[in-house]
DNA sequence: CACCTGCTTTGACGCAGATCAAAGAGTCTC
DNA sequence: GAGACTCTTTGATCTGCGTCAAAGCAGGTG
């Protein structure tokens, strides 16, 4: 299936579900095709470690389609995710040569891949592609630390509430669709994976989401399936200020 | 005394303490006589709140000496702590006008501060200040993804290790020493500054310095000098891998 | 079909850290 | 130098979440 999008996407940018929001965003036609000469799609199944912490790093990336994950793990086992990349998100850093974390496929993920060397060269020469980047690393300063509010102070179901209302409000965005009362979507993490974000075990994971479900606040179909029949009760129990973290 | 300070800094970035760390490293002559034309500085006092959350932002600025906090603040008063501010860190983000966190002196605190606008468009013209505030804004990413890890998955007393080491590592390395086996510190946080950093409660800080005093990890003379013997069993302590995180 | 294997749910119990409470220690003011 | 204030330490108790254990529920395979 992401095979079949695969092949729709081709190699030309114009035609790029992530043209306007990843780091070509800003980019003239001139650039575009300069990153084009560099560029080649990979794509990895769902489970799938795309990236070893340690290991070196030739390449940067955008995910075009799926969901991934950046974690630590400890000496010791212990496991935090740190990131969740969306279709459009960055990964790797220009200037260094060796993985920070573990880049794991949640679903099946395509990437945008550029070789790293002139990629980098390619920023020094054109702005637009550094500009970008910067916006979207203060973007994900911001997510990091809104995160480490929720890691720091929040109780397990606040967690729960918190993640479930980002990625409803993250799948919605990616369709172009304006703010609904209801939402449904589908779960890219395991109970396991959506513990190791939220700094849970898994066993909370399933009873907070049991307890969700008895009050009605969602729905499941299946154990993916995730219906929000009001999304602001949802936000309630994020326990966010304001509108719990609309972009603006 | 941070006044005395401001008056040796005066107006000449040549003499400024922190000028090969911060937003303006890179800069050529030019560069740095054009955002000399802009600046200008302001001093806090310890304990005082330099910008509220939400508050307009006129000016971006640099931390010349002291500390500072960002802090997060929920609706029913739980705090977190996202960032730690010290010499050469950069406040702000071009190109948004609203405040996101506190920023709370935590010690007196000097700050070279850049008028917004003609920030702004000194960036579009000079790509070096951009670049280096990438540079800058990758590694804060990166020490915020280091927190995520303490704050989901370290206990008590692996959090009180990470800080304390983290303080020693930047406390060196603002006096530019190499690393050594001994070192002493001033702690520029109260307990319960600390406990809002590491998602505890500020009884559970005290009684876990209590515990490695105790257990001879530290030495403190008076509440706040902290004398490390031995850096690397501290480090241990901090369950970080390989060095704790140093420089690389 | 029976038997995996991976993911999830639910239950019983224990503990790290939160909460509540009180007292010590340093500094400032009058 | 007595009182007030802030910061810190220590003790007693409580609780949310972790740990350990077992069973349910797909989907895949021979």
């Amino acid at each position: 299936m992401l095979l079949d999008e695969a092949l729709h996407i081709g190699p030309n940018c114009g035609s790029c579900p992530i043209r306007h929001r990843a780091v070509c965003a800003r980019c003239e036609s001139d650039e575009l095709a300069a990153l084009e000469e560099i560029k080649f799609y990979r794509s990895f199944q769902a489970g799938q470690t795309l990236i070893w912490s340690g290991d070196r790093m030739d390449f940067v990336a955008s995910v075009v389609t799926g969901v991934a994950t950046l974690t630590q793990v400890m000496e010791d086992g212990r496991t935090q995710t740190v990131g969740l990349l969306f279709p459009s998100d960055f990964v790797g850093r220009p200037g260094r040569d060796t993985a920070p974390y573990n880049v794991i496929a949640t679903t099946d993920v395509m990437m945008c891949c550029f070789r790293k060397k002139p990629f980098e060269e390619l920023m020094a020469r054109t702005p637009h592609i550094g500009q970008r980047l910067l916006e979207m690393t203060l973007d994900e300063l911001d997510a990091a630390r809104e995160w480490m509010l929720l890691l720091g102070r929040k109780t397990a179901r606040e967690k729960i509430a918190s993640l479930l209302a980002i990625i409803a409000r993250r799948d919605a965005s990616l369709q172009g669709q304006v703010r609904q009362r209801q939402v449904t979507f589908e779960l890219p993490l395991t109970r396991e994976a959506m513990a190791d974000y939220l700094g849970l075990t898994l066993e909370t994971v399933s009873r907070q989401i049991s307890a969700l479900k008895r009050e009605g606040i969602i729905e499941l179909t299946g154990k993916r399936t995730v219906h929000v029949p009001d999304i602001d009760r949802l936000i309630e129990e994020a326990a966010d200020d304001a509108d719990g973290g609309m972009p603006g």
